[in-house]
DNA sequence: AATCATCCCAACCGCAATAGG
DNA sequence: ACCTATTGCGGTTGGGATGAT
């Protein structure tokens, strides 16, 4: 098996290849990877290829330096995920999970490993610790005793992408607009308390993570303030919500 | 100017998850 | 239920660019 990687071509793209890339993909579209190298003409190996056009070539990449938000929200949804780059990519739009990797590892790591092993730690750098919450596990069941209750979430964005600086509530398992009474009656004070969740938990104890508040769809959603879409919280609720007991992958 | 150290990013590798037969 | 092919992800590496001495 694999005997067909034999004398394909690694290594820096050029030019040329990266636009026999780039038609293939325009006149086939995304993905059956195993038929583009033969597709476009290319002696690179399948993965080869869609690295470079994930990473690379596709349309709406961002390039250049991180914006101070972009950062930011790394840092929160890395406390948050921890190494789950494309999780944390697909809150950022326009970056990509290869590129927010590189960013964490060459600049951020450095502040949460300030010791002298981390061979990033450059000498005479003040460097602040980050604490950082390991990551959850990627499946659960809904006897877990972490869930059964829908996590408050906190922050409040409403069409204009104000952010609010209370929390938002949930009552009775439902969703409901915020009041400043609610808000503060649905905190999770008692981090040991059994009745919250693990992700409540996460994110009571990251003090500035934000949880988007879609006011038209009544629905939270963990991101960035410019429009990101994921599901996550809705998709996790509505499972728990759902006579099923089978595992669920977040 | 030359050399060395460090930074940064593109690309590769291995493995787990998923899809399909 | 099992097996194989394919996809997607995270960890790691190679090498060019840049800065320090």
């Amino acid at each position: 098996m694999e005997n067909y990687l034999v004398g394909l071509r690694k290594g820096a793209w050029t030019s040329e290849e990266d636009e026999l890339l780039r038609k293939c993909i325009h006149k086939y579209g995304e993905g059956k990877w195993h038929q583009v190298p033969l597709r476009a003409g290319l002696n690179r190996c399948r993965k080869s290829c869609r690295l470079r056009w994930l990473n690379y070539l596709k349309p709406n990449i961002k390039r250049g330096e991180f914006a101070e938000d972009e950062v930011d929200l790394i840092i929160r949804l890395h406390k948050l995920l921890g190494n789950r780059w494309s999780l944390i990519a697909g809150r950022i739009p326009g970056r990509t999970a290869n590129d927010v990797k590189n960013y964490w590892n060459t600049r951020l790591r450095r502040k949460e490993y300030p010791s002298k092993k981390d061979p990033y730690v450059t000498k005479g750098k003040t460097i602040e610790k980050i604490d950082v919450i390991k990551p959850q596990p990627r499946a659960f069941t809904k006897n877990n005793i972490y869930s059964k209750v829908k996590p408050t979430t906190i922050v409040n964005v409403n069409k204009d992408c104000v952010e609010h600086p209370l929390p938002l509530c949930i009552d009775n398992n439902h969703l409901k607009p915020l009041t400043k009474t609610t808000a503060m009656n649905s905190i999770p004070t008692d981090h040991n308390d059994e009745n919250i969740t693990w992700w409540q938990r996460l994110l009571a104890e990251s003090e500035t993570e934000t949880v988007l508040f879609n006011e038209e769809t009544q629905s939270g959603d963990l991101g960035l303030t410019s429009g990101s879409s994921g599901h996550d919280l809705d998709h996790i609720w509505s499972f728990l919500n759902s006579e099923s007991d089978d595992i669920v992958g977040i």
